[in-house]
DNA sequence: AACTATTTATAAGA
DNA sequence: TTCTTATAAATAGTT
């Protein structure tokens, strides 16, 4: 439990670090995809942990061209520092690139819903989205009872 | 006051769209300082308002002028995006086209284990499968049931 | 911008 | 890593 205000600096000990880092990288992340979503805003966020390992977001509201979304957002962020980048033959794959990204996103939501079907990850559902989950359970084995006979 | 809780999608109020940006837009950078200081990580934020207005987040372990954070944050997201740009484009744009296809895949059946999970295309279950399957929810259930609790 | 009722995030413990 | 729990922090709706 948080036992009191915490003070913000680095936190020495290692493994509570870590602990902390993958927490609040979860957090960032989720508020980085709430805000893009509930203000139709672009928003990308990249963070290197200390081993430099890559955890990124990035959306694009102008995502008629599919998922570019980290490169477009860095183009977007180089030209409105009128640092200017010709574009480049590298944009087929920033394409595919951002394909993979959005499906790598999808599968980790059907994933999410998959564990809960399967009875896992419960923690973050309330009473409401239980009982549905219950009624869609029951109704799934009622379902499979009936192709039995 | 908070009346409850809110589902992530757009505003469509433009003033209160406006608002919910401003304060959560605060929010994400703070949180991503944060993120950067007590866990000793290099963190990136851009967003782009609906006006095309910048708000960006960056700390550095190695820029030590101000204002070179962001840039040097984006270089060293595209040299860790290099390890595949070091093939030909056409080799790159293949091996990202084999990713999406691969990530389809695992998609598909992923979806197709779901399917069932709902009840949905049971047709071409044999009776194991399907005595497996009423195992599996008849958990699930037993598990929410609990949390019910 | 300030106020608060609630929700959400999260530090610590297990 | 996961879950639980107590508490701090964020924030939606109001004023």
């Amino acid at each position: 439990m948080v036992r009191g205000k915490i003070v913000i600096r680095r936190v020495e000990n290692m493994s509570r670090r870590q602990v902390t880092f993958s927490k609040r990288r979860g957090g960032l992340l989720k508020k980085a995809r709430e805000l893009a979503i509930l203000c139709n805003v672009q928003v990308g966020v990249i963070v290197f942990s200390s081993t430099c390992r890559l955890y990124e977001y990035a959306n694009s509201t102008t995502a008629t061209t599919m998922g570019t979304a980290m490169p477009s957002m860095i183009q977007n962020y180089q030209s409105s520092q009128e640092q200017h980048q010709l574009l480049n033959p590298v944009s087929q794959v920033m394409f595919w690139q951002g394909e993979v990204q959005k499906l790598q996103q999808e599968m980790q939501m059907l994933q999410e819903h998959h564990r809960k079907l399967m009875g896992e990850r419960l923690l973050n559902l309330g009473v409401k989205d239980l009982c549905l989950m219950e009624n869609q359970l029951e109704k799934s084995l009622h379902r499979i009872r009936e192709k039995k006979e």
